[in-house]
DNA sequence: TTTTCGCATAATTTTGATATTTTGTTTGAA
DNA sequence: TTCAAACAAAATATCAAAATTATGCGAAAA
């Protein structure tokens, strides 16, 4: 049997991922003790095997919170997405097989056939479950064949961190129109195996989040300074 | 005050980056309780603190234990180093000031310093600990000025499970005489800032640790099969 | 008015005990 | 002898409460 932690620690995974807490909000042991009808310490035990993918931070005698929205962080983590997907991508290709060729190809096809459906409805919510995970197995069979763990361990980390900072309605959940073309020449360009052409396709298809900048908060706009300060 | 939980993380740190537990060993939290004169918890926390940084595996229900050796292990950390520390010089390059300059050569002083006792003496084990931490602190400079907190943080986890892996008699702790004309070929090439050959010089400074298989342990070649087995 | 100090309150850290699960050993049948 | 089930021992996971530490508020001093 799977242990309590365990499922704590997906539910909450889930959650914090889904923007359900929203951005700098403390995380109480003792609020969210409720939720799952354990005590306190086990989901302690939670929050701090979160921490370890970044996706809560712990400060010392401070306990727990969900990470700050900033655009310096959207901009490293993807940064950090460029380089990993690009260097990933390359050694793909030059390890991977034909059996990695046809799991990215069966990887982009259901993608794609997901961002069909969004297109022609022009709503990504009803399907933003599905795309999501969808987008997540594409980038990740890109570098599966990679053969480093760590590498692809790594970018699981950072993938999950960048979904976390823009799941909100302003920013789509990160869905564009572009996105549908970018994928396929991606997928063209690694069976292609053009280690440069990867690189700098993998570059543009990110670059959109170093130039788009973050949605000021609501709150702080309405009506001149925030009450929170 | 600091709390009972960061002294323990801090010194168990210490004891597994220097090896003091051996590779592939259970660490159990009641055993390890009456070292710090506290609670299992207590150590149960530390511990999962440790696995978030990969100096202790941590496996459900099956408690923690330190990483095993392995040469798969050994080129995969490698690997991610020459990534993350080319990456991360050429974007130091780029953004850093002469104030970086002088960080980095100060920091190259300090080490080139200590590496010309080492020659003279022929024995790296008594400066161990000051070598150590220079060549840490020489390659942390290097990336310090790309301007990427995460690129940073990653690079600190990976350097300290690459130290973790190699440190024993038999690979010399990882000092080796090859080193001193590389820090210092790193080193102009970044003052000369050129990305191109910096990258170069990272990349053959850490390939050796991509041809040096591990030496076999000792117990399992001594006469046929290990009692352990 | 502004700053500092002390106090009450709230939150975090630590503990030791209990429940649950794994691991090792023995026993008994094939 | 070999295998498997049952039992015993050890380790991990969970809990509730005590101890420690931070935080916010009001009063006194500057």
């Amino acid at each position: 049997m799977r242990t309590q932690d365990a499922d704590i620690f997906d539910d909450m995974r889930h959650r914090l991922i889904t923007g359900e807490f929203g951005y700098g909000i403390k995380l109480r042991a003792e609020k969210l003790r409720s939720d799952y009808n354990c005590s306190a310490s086990t989901v302690r035990e939670g929050l701090f095997r979160l921490s370890t993918v970044g996706l809560v931070e712990f400060q010392e005698q401070r306990g727990f919170r969900s990470p700050e929205q900033s655009v310096e962080r959207q901009h490293d983590l993807t940064h950090m997405r460029i380089m990993l997907e690009s260097e990933g991508a390359c050694l793909s290709i030059r390890l991977g097989g034909v059996e990695w060729e046809s799991r990215l190809s069966a990887a982009h096809h259901k993608l794609s056939h997901i961002e069909m459906r969004v297109r022609s409805s022009g709503d990504v919510s009803p399907l933003l479950s599905l795309w999501s995970r969808a987008e997540q197995e594409f980038h990740e069979t890109l570098i599966e064949a990679s053969g480093s763990a760590l590498l692809i361990r790594t970018h699981q980390v950072i993938y999950e961190q960048f979904r976390q900072q823009l799941v909100s309605a302003e920013t789509n959940y990160g869905y564009f129109p572009e996105n549908i073309p970018e994928h396929q020449a991606i997928l063209d360009a690694a069976l292609d195996r053009n280690e440069d052409l990867v690189r700098k396709r993998v570059h543009d298809h990110l670059a959109r989040n170093l130039s788009t900048p973050l949605p000021v908060p609501h709150q702080a706009v309405a009506f001149g300074k925030s009450s929170l300060m």
